[in-house]
DNA sequence: TTGCGTGCAAAGGTTTTGCATGGCA
DNA sequence: TGCCATGCAAAACCTTTGCACGCAA
């Protein structure tokens, strides 16, 4: 049950290059090279260990932007309680990752909950789509792209 | 330009396929079991350029389903274009993936994109939890895993 | 006959796993 | 010391690709 209950270099180099990398998104063969460049060598495998614990504890989020490319992950920083409660939307375009504290999709968990007797995990929960801007970018030309 | 230029047996077993599993999801794999178990052999590199073609056709649905699992097709038939608009929901348990056709999800949609600016894309967005059967399964003990 | 579709096997890339070793407590 | 974490390499997995052959038109 315990996870991470040894603090180990690696681990703690893990922590640094998210803490540098807030927000952003990254794979795990962008740590490794990360640190490579650094004369740091790190093991792929322990990359893919360390990050699965953190997506399951909801510290990392992890998300799919192609069919057949690597997986992202992204770390959005410390949250507050409030935060563990909020869905996450991330634009396909230009790969910004919203934060949604919204009441409405609260209580759409409710319903489904209730209705569909399904209970929504918002820690692991990504909503893909396009954000504001890029559809303002992108909206010539995408009407009639049939 | 040309698509499918050719008829081929394989290519009208793939159909009848399709319209036996309107409105379920299946995967490259599944088909092939499918005509293996009537011992009916198809090369899984021909599924899988076949199912490229008609998703470029847009005759059959493809999701992203992320995870480390087979890509998830779909033939909505020609019946209702409600379809392309539903979402999914996908167990953490079991595995299973739920189709999730519900008005206020809808209603979530046209919320969103009017007060966040955001517009979801059904396609992508797979809904994360765990089922209803799976919750009974794992109710018991899950309450003080911290 | 022409050339697309097929099937096999191999290759591709990402992620997981087995096992011996190393390092934390 | 005991046990978890690491690292390597191999395996697993899904999907694509090369190539020769078969089949539709």
């Amino acid at each position: 049950m315990k996870k991470n209950s040894y603090k180990t270099k690696q681990q703690s180099l893990l922590f640094s290059y998210l803490k540098g990398m807030q927000g952003k998104h990254f794979t795990a063969e962008d740590i490794r090279i990360h640190f490579s460049e650094k004369n740091i060598s790190i093991g792929i495998a322990t990359i893919y260990r360390q990050l699965e614990k953190l997506v399951a504890d909801g510290l990392v989020l992890k998300y799919f932007l192609g069919e057949n490319s690597a997986a992202c992950f992204e770390y959005p920083g410390e949250s507050n309680e409030d935060e563990k409660n909020q869905f996450h939307l991330k634009c396909e375009k230009c790969g910004q990752l919203i934060h949604l504290n919204c009441n409405d999709m609260t209580k759409l968990c409710g319903h489904i909950k209730d209705e569909h007797g399904f209970a929504l995990d918002p820690y692991r929960t990504v909503l893909y789509g396009v954000c504001d801007s890029c559809q303002t970018l992108f909206s010539k030309g995408e009407e009639n792209e049939k």
